[in-house]
DNA sequence: TTGATTGTTACCGG
DNA sequence: TCCGGTAACAATCA
C-alpha cells in the first residue's frame, strides 16, 4: 500500500485529528496489550512521517512507531466506534475520531533513543523540509549499485516505492541499471526534484499521478502512471520491458532509457 | 485456492 | 566491507 506520500498524508491528517488531545489506544487482535497499555490516557503532542515510518509523539516521550509494509493499510473512521475490519493492530480513538492500523510490519513503542537511531538510520526524505539532499547524492555517488535499487534503500533516500522509483526514471530517461556513480549531480538533482514534485502531488491528491496534466479521477483507479505494469511506452510506443531488481519489478522503456 | 503485491530485514557466501 | 541471493513476515484482493 504505501509509498512516502500515503505516509506523509496520514501523518499531517492524524496530527489535525488527533494532536493535543488524550488519546484511547486499544488493541483488537490483543497483540499490541503491553503498547496500548503504555499509551492510553497519554496525550498525543504530534504526528510525523519519516520516509515510509509514521511516529505518533506522545508525553513523556513515547513513540508509536508505525510501518506499514507492502500489506498495512490505515483507515479512519469517525466515532462512534465500530467493530474493527480485518486485522486491526492498533486503534488510536481521539475526541472525534478513530484511526484504525491494519496489518503494520511495525507497530511498537519506541523511547528518546531508538527514536534517534530510526532517525539515523533512514537518508534524507524527499518530502521533508530538514532533508539533505546532499546526503543522499553522496551515497549514490560511491556506490556501483544500480541507481533502480538505489532509489528504493530507505538509507539512501526516502520515501520512494516501487511505482515511483519506475516513474521517476522514466520521466528523467536513466536506465534504472545505471551505477550510482555514473549519475552526476545535476541528474541527481533532477531525480530528486522530479521526486519531490510527484509525491508531494501523491500528499495532495491521495493518489500516485505520474502523468502529466492527469486529474486525479474518482473511483477504483487510484494510479495515473506513465509505464508502470503497463505494455507500451507513451512516449514512443515501443514495449515495455521489465526486470527484477533486488526481487522487485521495475520496468522500462529501452528506447527512452538507453545504457550509455 | 492461487498468485501478485505501493516493503523490509536477517543471514549466508563470494 | 560490500553486494547479490534467498527466505521470512505481513494481509488483502481478484
Amino acid at each position: 500500500m504505501p509509498e512516502g506520500h500515503t505516509i506523509h498524508r496520514a501523518a499531517r491528517d492524524h496530527h489535525k485529528k488527533l494532536a493535543g488531545q488524550r488519546l484511547k489506544v486499544f488493541s483488537p487482535q490483543g497483540r499490541f496489550e503491553a503498547g496500548a497499555k503504555i499509551l492510553t490516557g497519554k496525550r498525543c503532542r504530534s504526528v510525523e512521517a519519516l520516509g515510509k515510518h509514521l511516529l505518533y509523539w506522545f508525553e513523556t516521550d513515547d513513540v508509536l512507531h508505525i510501518h506499514l509494509g507492502l500489506f498495512g493499510r490505515i483507515r479512519n473512521r469517525k466515532l462512534p466506534l465500530k467493530e474493527p475490519v480485518g486485522a486491526v493492530r492498533v486503534r488510536l480513538v481521539g475526541r472525534g475520531d478513530c484511526i484504525d492500523i491494519n496489518g503494520p510490519t511495525i507497530c511498537e513503542v519506541i523511547g528518546a533513543e531508538e527514536t534517534e537511531a530510526l532517525f539515523d538510520r533512514i537518508g534524507p526524505d524527499v518530502l521533508r523540509a530538514d532533508a539533505e539532499p546532499k546526503k543522499a547524492y553522496e551515497r549514490i555517488n560511491k556506490s556501483r549499485v544500480s541507481i533502480g535499487q538505489l532509489l528504493m534503500d530507505q538509507s539512501v533516500i526516502a520515501g520512494i516505492g516501487n511505482i515511483y522509483r519506475t516513474e521517476i526514471l522514466w520521466r528523467q530517461g536513466i536506465h534504472p541499471l545505471t551505477p550510482g556513480k555514473m549519475i552526476d549531480e545535476v541528474t541527481f538533482n533532477l531525480i530528486w526534484e522530479d521526486a519531490r514534485t510527484l509525491l508531494a502531488l501523491g500528499v495532495k491528491h491521495n493518489a500516485i499521478i505520474t502523468v502529466e496534466n492527469k486529474k486525479p479521477g474518482r473511483g477504483k483507479y487510484r494510479e495515473r502512471v506513465n509505464i508502470f505494469n503497463k505494455m507500451k511506452c507513451p512516449k514512443c510506443k515501443k514495449k515495455i520491458e521489465n526486470l527484477e531488481i533486488a526481487g522487485r519489478k521495475a520496468y522500462l522503456c529501452i528506447r527512452c532509457q538507453p545504457l550509455s
